[in-house]
DNA sequence: GTCTATATGGGGATAGAC
DNA sequence: GTCTATCCCCATATAGAC
């Protein structure tokens, strides 16, 4: 056994405690947001108090750091894991669905849209920045290749491309489909699908 | 001349500066987002002090409506003004395009689709939710034309489209293209009209 | 109606006991 | 490492002089 995997049950319990604490705060983001998110809701969600939460998170802003870290890990995962056989346009179709899932089961919108002030956080965030952009190139390895097929329109720039994709996960359309429309979740996630690439005029 | 016509000079010099305040907020909003704006940033803005703010808005949540209010007006004004001979399609690509063009001019995006409290102080407002309405059904009609002539796809829910058109108003992505594409800004607006309504497919 | 100066409250962060 | 109790800044909102 290596020392890393040699955690008393102390370290354990507080390797535990910090995922609690960071769906907790998942949660907090998702419904009230960054601004009005704070450390008192996230503590007693978590069913601690503010200073334990300072133990394990010197400030908010690294605590939503963490929290964003962990969604972009996730997304990772989730390319990693598609079908061997999926092609290109279909990995971005998945990726896309298993966003908005997620953010349907209460998680959050892996794209900080909000504020200035957030985006300037994460920027900050080495670790954050790099993943961002290996996740970002990944992508656009995929969305080449799509092009390379035909399946994604050729004369549209990658960037164009990418970032109105990357604006889908967050885009509020999903809220509105679900608060006023009336719509059940797998509903929202296909004719988000369908708008996204297929737009919205008739051939 | 009607009473309501005979503004002493002071009145009249009240209600320049009211716009002049609304003017600053609006851009105090588009930069910094609801949250981070200060009365005080605004007072400063304004060129006037804080009080003197209050005087004319009783509360931060109010001027921040107005502002809305007023977007919305705005809105239904360029609708209004549109040339008769614009198909129903067309009118929702000119409106879209001018509302992109607002935003890239430094104003704000008319979907408040930052926080669920900004969107609560909103829904709050009777003027502002009887404006949104009007809008609403206005658009409603439009896509329903588009429809019938075939520019629309029929099969999509009225809403669906809606909702979508109307979250473009205010997508990431446009800011994303600016800082990062480093896109001019018609550029800008031609690539999120053809997202919008062509979609990222090939056909 | 406009200012200077101030009250009030909330929330991020911490001291110090256990 | 966890808690109770507290600090302290900052932003909304106002009192009161002119």
């Amino acid at each position: 056994m290596g020392i890393l995997g040699r955690l008393s049950f102390k370290d354990q319990a507080f390797k535990l405690r910090e995922q609690t604490v960071l769906d907790a705060t998942t949660h907090m983001l998702a419904s009230k947001g960054f601004d009005l998110m704070t450390m008192d809701d996230v503590a007693s969600k978590a069913g601690i108090s503010k200073p334990s939460l300072y133990k394990h998170f010197k400030s908010k802003d690294e605590l939503a750091t963490e929290v964003m870290i962990r969604l972009l890990d996730d997304a990772q995962d989730h390319l990693a894991g598609q079908a061997a056989e999926l092609g290109p346009l279909d990995r971005l179709r998945d990726l896309l669905a298993w966003a908005l899932r997620v953010r349907l089961a209460g998680g959050l919108p892996f794209l900080p849209s909000s504020s200035p002030q957030v985006r300037g956080m994460l920027t900050r965030s080495l670790r954050y920045v790099s993943r961002a952009i290996k996740l970002h190139k990944t992508l656009q390895n995929i969305v080449e290749q799509a092009k390379e097929r035909g399946e994604l329109r050729g004369e549209m720039p990658t960037d164009v491309i990418l970032y109105s994709y990357y604006a889908r996960t967050c885009d509020p359309a999903v809220e509105y489909l679900r608060v006023y429309g009336k719509y059940q979740d797998e509903d929202i996630v296909s004719h988000m699908l369908q708008v996204c690439f297929e737009g919205m005029s008739n051939r």
